[in-house]
DNA sequence: ATTATATATAGATAAAATCTATAGATTACA
DNA sequence: TGTAATCTATAGATTTTATCTATATATAAT
């Protein structure tokens, strides 16, 4: 069944004769015959009278009348929806995202973004790094906001946002008081760091290798939130993310200490499988985003390239 | 844009792999390839995203799918009910039948008849044969019970039933009283009959030339009610079916008087047009008729010509 | 009867769908 | 890290389907 002889037999049915129907689907009667006769063998029955000056059609016919209309309408639905790219309602995607940029880089984006594709539902995913990165291979999400550097041959990458990571300690530990620490010192301190997966963690990492300290009794965390709050309330110590300390430095809760030697700092980028495709919808987040934190001439240089 | 394109792209949405879809289907793997790249230029976006270990649905992918999943079920349902021969609600047909039929021979099958179809709705055309005919050759209605004979090289026939006509009277006509009369009496009374262009006038008058008589003072109707009637009332007398006044005759209201010499009789049967096509349901109520009126035999003949 | 107009059919041609074989890329596993 | 296995894309050949031209046949109109 051919959508072609769909639209021959309506064309039938409507004016009552092949010939007509030849005419106005712009093809030769013969044409419109086999079409017509190929749906009759198909469904085994006959869909018309012929004979008279007008065919007529049989009750099988009338009954696909009404059935070929409907298909008729959905394949011209469908067509005008992709080809306008609207969004139906309840139709959505899934990306990933770091907890630092969700909750501090991306609140206005996406609230923006709601006005201008009320329809698409998003599904944020807030997880380390490197699970963002096993559902974009995955293709379980569209792209991932993401720590870098992270290098991976399928996966793209690029930056929008340097945080610095400063020590910063509470209010009541000693080096709020003075104006700077060295890492010596530093390392003597109880260290509240990044998990060993974390990116972060990894800056931190290969900077002591290099100048060759190492620290002392460490508390490994997952969440830069709940690693906020042990500093505040004086376990430890640590580099963290300005994005993640900003109120607290506000609010005096917590200070930046200056490390002699010292300038940590995290990229966070917009990550997704090379040479992948983006819907409309997709695109446009992504773009805002770019738009937001001046990366949008790489971004086209590298979906150029993809292409 | 084809149906089977429509299943391959299905197909791998559901199995989320090309290749899987291919073994689903029965084909060979580019021949999805090709089919759902077909798919994606004329619908003018990427309808998965391919790379991983399995391909994933764009949001395009993901409203495609809604729509032809739903064109999908559209096309099962209407073969299914193609090949069942359902008949849908609210689909029906028209046929046609004299006056005498649709009030005499009839109701009792027509009963019937809804209790096997009740969906079907029946739409009786009541009026003289030949529009009746006119009707069967425009293709306006399915079958027609008329009077017979009818030639035409276009329309089959079978006779269902032998109707007499014989004279009636009104129960105070002075023929009331005898047991017979002559054409040549019955010819001097004011006569009430068929209008020309009918079969069972024409029968009357060509028994009347046969015989080289002529009647005089004569009233043409096209109702055999409205001409049972005016009998009654003594306007005049007629040759009537007996179908049509059997009830008078019942009630003693009008009388039969034999004419010597004349036996009148008009035969009803159905009318199709040669080598038409008929629907189940429609061949179903035709068979009943037949059933009832002893012609089975003759119309299974006929039918098995004309195909 | 004759002419005009319908649909059906036969045969040729064009378009498409599908297949086989294979390349290129990715994943899984040793 | 390299190797085998598996996946999708592509090229070219083949088959199937769709369409066209020409014509036969039937019906309706003049």
């Amino acid at each position: 069944m051919n959508l072609y002889h769909l639209r021959y037999f309506l064309s039938v049915a409507q004016t009552g004769s092949f010939s007509q129907a030849a005419r106005e689907m712009h093809v030769t009667q013969p044409t419109v015959s086999s079409g017509v006769a190929e749906l009759e063998k198909t469904m085994g029955v006959r869909l018309f009278n012929r004979g008279g000056k007008r065919v007529a059609l049989t009750m099988e016919g009338r009954t696909l009348v009404n059935y070929a209309m409907q298909i008729q309408d959905l394949v011209e639905e469908v067509e005008d929806h992709l080809q306008r790219r609207d969004v139906l309602p309840g139709e959505g995607f899934q990306f990933g995202a770091i907890d630092a940029a969700v909750t501090y880089l991306l609140p206005d984006i996406l609230k923006d973004y709601r006005r201008v594709y009320p329809d698409v539902s998003l599904s944020a995913q807030v997880a380390p790094s490197r699970y963002l990165v096993d559902d974009l291979l995955m293709n379980r999400s569209e792209f991932a906001v993401i720590s870098l550097p992270y290098d991976h041959p399928r996966v793209e990458t690029v930056s929008i946002y340097r945080d610095s990571m400063p020590l910063v300690v509470g209010a009541s530990h000693p080096f709020a008081a003075r104006k700077g620490a060295t890492l010596q010192e530093v390392v003597q301190e109880p260290l509240i760091l990044f998990h060993t997966d974390s990116i972060s963690r990894k800056i931190v990492d290969e900077r002591f290798a290099e100048v060759g300290v190492s620290p002392g009794g460490v508390m490994e965390m997952r969440s830069p939130e709940a690693m906020r709050k042990l500093v505040e309330v004086g376990v430890g110590i640590s580099f963290l993310p300005l994005l993640t300390v900003q109120e607290s430095l506000n609010a005096g809760t917590l200070r930046v200490v200056d490390v002699a030697g010292v300038a940590f700092s995290r990229e966070i980028g917009v990550a997704w499988r090379r040479g992948r495709y983006f819907s409309a919808a997709i695109r446009y987040l992504i773009e805002a985003i770019f738009e937001a934190y001046q990366g949008l001439e790489v971004w086209h240089k590298k979906v150029e390239i993809a292409k």
